[in-house]
This record gives structure tokens, sequence and C-alpha cells, in this order.
DNA sequence: CAACTAATAT
DNA sequence: TATATTAGTT
């Protein structure tokens, strides 16, 4: 019973030649909450994703990255209104979505990663807190697995996904003071619109017991099958922060480091992150870039 | 009470 | 196992 678990995402990844290939296409898949929220009945014309920018619908800022869903296996009713209980697919954790995780937990500092501090800072539409806290309970277990084992530990092919990203050295060592690394944080408009859109929502259409929505109508979740990361497929997610944020909310933001604007290239290297697992690649800003 | 976290369910 | 959902705190 070994061989299971350690094959499922080799194979995953080895038996997705192409997207093209194997995707029949167009499974547009809106989350359901979101489609029942906003009525949008029908894909509509699915912004076709050009493989090539040439004019671009949308700005590159707004190319916000979207969440990939699985492909759930109950059929959609061709035409069938949709029952009024839809539930969004399961979100499928792809190395490069748990990269931006990762990177905004970095960012936060683990004290204040919270779900929704991270769900705010990926900016990945699509993305509910709930998603992000269930993840970063599972990421917590992670870390404290790895605190014990800090040489030699071989790792179970379980975390692949999380090995995929270093961990922060931070993350390790349960500092006090760990509030020396916390960069900037760029928040995008995205946080009030998310902010203003929720209360205006609320108070506006006050839905019965449906989590509200926290996005904008721009921001629409998008489904897609899940992409190989080997084939560089996906990994266009966009920074689309760098709007500096008006009036911090409850959670505080601050620019601590002297690094500040800078349109895209935000990177920082991390090069203090030297863990066990042999991790070679080093830490980088939110640009999120596939391996 | 909204949000966090741990526990549990699918 | 991975993710969702619930439950119990803060």
């Amino acid at each position: 019973m070994r061989e299971d678990d350690s094959d499922w995402f080799s194979r995953w990844e080895q038996d997705l030649p192409s997207p093209d290939e194997l995707i029949p296409l167009s499974q547009s898949l809106i989350s359901p909450d979101l489609a029942l929220a906003f009525d949008i009945r029908t894909p509509s014309q699915p912004p076709h994703h050009h493989h090539h920018q040439s004019s671009t619908p949308l700005t590159p800022s707004q190319a916000n990255s979207s969440a990939e869903f699985a492909a759930d296996s109950s059929d959609l009713a061709a035409g069938d209104e949709p029952a009024r209980t839809l539930k969004r697919p399961r979100l499928v954790w792809t190395p490069q979505l748990h990269k931006r995780f990762v990177d905004a937990v970095a960012h936060l500092g683990i004290k204040n990663a919270v779900p929704k501090t991270i769900m705010q800072l990926m900016s990945v539409d699509g993305l509910t807190r709930e998603n992000v806290a269930s993840h970063l309970q599972k990421y917590r277990l992670y870390l404290k697995r790895m605190q014990g084992l800090s040489s030699g530990g071989s790792d179970p092919a379980a975390d692949r996904l999380f090995a995929s990203s270093p961990v922060p050295a931070h993350f390790l060592h349960p500092n006090r003071s760990d509030h020396f690394m916390p960069s900037f944080v760029p928040i995008a408009t995205l946080q009030q619109q998310q902010q203003m859109v929720a209360a205006a929502a609320a108070a506006a259409a006050n839905p019965p017991h449906l989590q509200p929505p926290q996005f904008h109508h721009r921001q629409i979740a998008a489904a897609h099958f899940g992409s190989p990361p080997t084939t560089t497929t996906n990994g266009k997610f966009d920074a689309s922060f760098l709007a500096r944020q008006t009036q911090p909310q409850q959670t505080l933001q601050r620019m601590s480091t002297p690094m500040l604007h800078s349109p895209v290239s935000n990177y920082v290297e991390d090069l203090e992150s030297a863990n066990a697992n042999g991790g070679r690649a080093v830490l980088t800003l939110f640009p999120t870039r596939d391996d």
C-alpha cells in the first residue's frame, strides 16, 4: 500500500501531457455560490483565454490569479437550473497556489498570518477564507512536524506539495519577536473592495445565511483543471499590488523595510531559508513564477 | 459576533 | 489523503 500514495501525484503530473489535448475545454466552472449570489447564469462569453496577449481586454493588473478547482465527478445537468444548494468544487492547492500562500504567510509573519489576512494578501479570486484556513491548519501541522526533523529526515512523498515551497526559517523558530521580517504589505485595492463589497452586500442584499462572497464584480472565480506544474501552463499570476493602502482596517500594515514601491520587481532574496529539506530555491516576493 | 483554531466529516 | 465543514474559543 505504499505505492499508491507516492504515485498519485507523479502520475497525475505525467499523465497530463497537455491541457489542450486532455481538456475538452471550457469547463468554465464558476463558483456555484458566486454564480448564485451574483445571478450569473451562464459562463456567458468566457473571456476566451487567448493564449497570447495581443490586446488584452483585461489589464495585467486585473489579471489576478484564479483558484483552480477540481473537476467534480458530479455531472452538471445541462440546462438544469442548479439547485440553490450548490457547493463549491474542491479547491486544488497547486504548488503555485501554495507558494502564494507561503509567501503571504512569510511576509505577514507567522504571528499575523491568519486566514483572512492571508487570503487578502494572496488576492486569488475564488479563494475563500475557509480554503485558506483549512490549508493553514495543515501547513502548521507540517511545520510542527518539520521542527522535529531537523536533519536527515527523508521527506515522505506525502508532503510533496509543502516541500515544493521552501519554508522560511522564521516559521520554524518560535522566536517571540519575529516581527523583523515582515516586509511591506502590498495590499491592493482589493482589500478595500472586498471589505466594502462585503459590507455593502450585507447591508443591501442581506443574504439569509449565505456567505457573502467578497468579490467584486470583476473578480470571478474561473476554474481550470489541474495544470501540471511541469508544463508551465499556469503560473501566470500577477502581482496586482502596489496600490498603496489607504486606511488600515484592523490588520496592521507597516512598511518596515526600506524597500518599497517598485512596479513589479520587488524581489526579496531570503537566503536565510536553509531548511533541512535541501530546498534550493530562494525566497522571492510575490511575483509567482512557475518553477 | 466575526474570525481563529482544532476537531471532525466527506 | 486532501480538502470541507463543523464546533468550540476568543
